[in-house]
DNA sequence: GATGAATGAGGGTTCATTCAT
DNA sequence: TATGAATGAACCCTCATTCAT
C-alpha cells in the first residue's frame, strides 16, 4: 500500500472517531485528547492531519451528511417518476433514522451549533436546498410552483421533526413509528398510499 | 438585616443573563464568569444563588419553558372547543417561535443537550408528554383513540420541525412563513381553514 | 440570664461544632460556613465572636486541651503519692483516649498543624511541659534527676504514642489495649502493677 | 520522538516537590500550583503525569515510605539473630528520624490525613502490619506468642511517640535524644543494652 | 447584635495547541 | 511521519472575609 493513501486512512478513522464520540457525549463534551486516544493514535497527530479541532469537526459533518446522503441516494436511485422521488426521499431519510443511534445525536449535536457557527451554518445550508430543490422539482410536475413550494417547505419541516424526535427519544419504538407517520403525513399532503 | 428578597430578584436576573447567553453562544459557549459579569456580578455570586452550574441551566431551561408555555395558554385561554384547543395549541407554538431569537436558539440548544443530560431529558419528557395529552384529548373527541393518537404524534413532530428550522435559520421570512405552513399542515390533517 | 453571657454562650457554641467538624472532616475540610450552619448561626456571625478563622481554631484547640485535662485532673485530684500521681496521669490519658472519637482526631489535626502554626506550637508546648513538669516532680521523689528526667520523657512519648495509635485506628478493639499496654510499660519501666 | 524515559524523571520532580511543600506548608497548604512551580514546570503539567492531585499525594507518601524503609531495611541487612532484628527495627527508625525536617514533618500531615482518606488509611495499614509483622516474628522465638505480641505493639506505640515528638519539635537535641531513649525503653523491656 | 449578600483570590482540573525530538 | 511532553488560558467551584442593612 503506498503511503499516499496513509492520509486518507487516518483522517477517516479520526472522523470516524470524532463522529461516535459525539454522539455519544456531545460535541462540548469531545476533547481531540479522547478523539486521538479512540484512535489508537498519539495526542498531537491530529494536528498533522486537521489544522485545527474545527477542521476536524467539519470533516465529521461532512461524513455524517455523506452517509445520511447514502441512505437517501440509495432509495432514489430505484426511483424514476416525480411521485416515487418524493416517496424515496422520505424513505431514504425515515431509513437513515435507523442509522446508528450515535449519528442521530451526533446529527442534533451540530445542528445545536449551527447558531455559533457560520461555518456549520454554511455546510447545512447546501443541504437544506438541495433537499428543497429535489422536493420543489418533484413536485412541480403535477402542481402550480407556489403549492409545490410550500409542500416541499412541509415535508422538509415533517422530516426535520422526525429527525429531531428520534435524536431526543432514540428508543426502537419511537423511530419504529417514524415511517408510519411519515407516510401517513403523506398521504394527508399528496395521497399517497404506504407501500409494503 | 442584609437586604430582604435579594434571592428572587438575584436569580431572575442569573437565568435572564444565562438565557440571552445560552442563545448567543450556545450551551457549551456560556461560563460561570460571563453569566456573572453580564449579571453585573462577581464570579462567586452565581454559587450563592444556585448550587451549581447543573442548578442554573435546570432553572434557566424552566424559565424558557415557562415563557414557551405562557405563549401557548395565552392563545388557549381564549378557545372551548376541541378544534379551537388544537388550533390554539399550534398557534401558540408558532407565536412562541417569535420570542427573542435567542430563546429559540436556546431552546435547541438544550433539546441537543437531552441525550447527554437525563436531568434535561426530564423535563423535556415532562413537556412533550404535556402537548401529547393536550392533543390528543382534544383530538379524541371526533376519532378513534387509534387515529387520534397518531394525529397527535404528527402535529407534535410538525410543530418540532418548525422550531427546528426556526432555531436554525431565525429570519423573519423563515420564521413568518411557519404560520402558514403549520395551517397548510392543519387543513390536511383535519380540514381546518387559515383563520384571519 | 443577662445579655452578657450570649457572648459566651455562642463562643462555646462555635467551638463546639468546630471541634466536631474538624474531628469528622479534618482541619482542612472544615469551612466557616460549615460551622455556623451547624451552629444555627448565620455566615458572617462568626466574625463578630472570633476575629478571625485562626483565632475560632485557637479557642478550639483550647477547647480540646481543656477536656483532654479535664480527664487527666479528674485522676490527679483522688492521688497523692508521687507514684499514685505518675499513675493518675497515665490512667487520665487513657481515659481521655475513650473521649469522642470525633475529639481524638481532631487532637491529631491539631498536632499535625503544629509545625506550620507558631501559635499552635506555642500551644502545645505549654501543654509538653506542664506534662514533663508533673511527671519529673513525681519521679524526682524516688530518683535522681537525670533518670526521672528520662522517665518522665519516655512516658510522654509513650503515651503520644498511644494517642497517635488511638486517633488512626480508633476502633474499640485498639483504644481498649491501650490501658494494658500502658500498665505494662510503667511495670517495666518502674513495677508499677496493674490496677483493678 | 519525544523525550524519551521523561515519565521517570518528571514523576520524581515533582513527588520531590511534593514532599517538601508538605513538609513546610502541610498537606492543606500545598497546592497543585505550588507543586508545578517549584518542579519549574507549567501549570497543567502534573495532569499530564498524575491523573489527579489524589493520585500525586499518593506517589508522594509511598515515597516517603520508601525512604523510612531504606533507613530501616539498611540496618536489618547487617542483622541475623532475633534480638539483632529487633534492635535493627529500632534503630533504623531512630535513623529516619534524621531525615530532612521536612519529611518527618510530612510523615505526621500524612497521619493526620489517615482517618478522612480511606486511601491513605490502607497504605498506613500495610505499612503498621509489615512493622508488627517483623516485631512479632523476631520476638516468637523467645518468648509466648501472647507476651511476643504485646511487646511488639509497646515497641510500635514507642516507635510512634518517638516520630510524633520528632515532627512536632524537630530541634536537633530533641531528635538526638531519641535514641538514647529508644535503647532505655528497649533495656527496661528486653534487656538490651546501648550498643556504642 | 445579627443577617446573608457580595467579593475576589485561589483551589483543582481540562483542553486545544505547539514543539523538540 | 509521529510522538507525547509541555504550555497557559479558561473552566467550575470554594472560601475567608467584608459590609450594608
Amino acid at each position: 500500500m503506498p503511503k499516499v493513501g496513509m492520509q486518507e486512512i487516518r483522517k477517516k478513522q479520526l472522523v470516524e472517531a470524532t463522529l461516535s464520540l459525539i454522539g455519544e457525549q456531545g460535541l462540548a463534551g469531545t476533547s481531540m485528547a479522547q478523539v486521538s486516544a479512540r484512535s489508537g493514535m498519539s495526542n498531537g497527530i491530529v494536528h498533522h492531519y486537521f489544522s485545527d479541532k474545527n477542521a476536524l469537526l467539519e470533516a465529521t459533518l461532512r461524513e455524517l451528511n455523506k452517509r445520511i446522503n447514502a441512505e437517501i441516494f440509495n432509495h432514489l436511485r430505484q426511483s424514476t417518476t416525480p411521485s416515487e422521488r418524493v416517496q424515496a426521499f422520505v424513505e431514504g431519510n425515515v431509513s437513515a433514522l435507523n442509522l446508528t443511534r450515535e449519528n442521530v445525536a451526533a446529527w442534533l449535536a451540530f445542528w445545536a451549533q449551527v447558531p455559533q457557527s457560520p461555518q456549520f451554518q454554511r455546510i447545512q445550508n447546501i443541504v437544506a436546498r438541495r433537499s428543497h430543490s429535489l422536493l420543489f422539482h418533484a413536485l412541480a410536475k403535477s402542481m402550480d410552483k407556489t403549492t409545490a413550494r410550500y409542500k416541499a417547505q412541509m415535508i422538509a419541516v415533517f422530516i426535520d421533526g422526525l429527525w429531531l424526535r428520534a435524536a431526543v427519544d432514540p428508543t426502537p419504538e419511537t423511530i419504529g413509528e417514524s415511517r408510519r407517520l411519515a407516510y401517513e403525513f403523506l398521504n394527508n399532503l399528496l395521497g399517497f398510499e404506504l407501500k409494503v
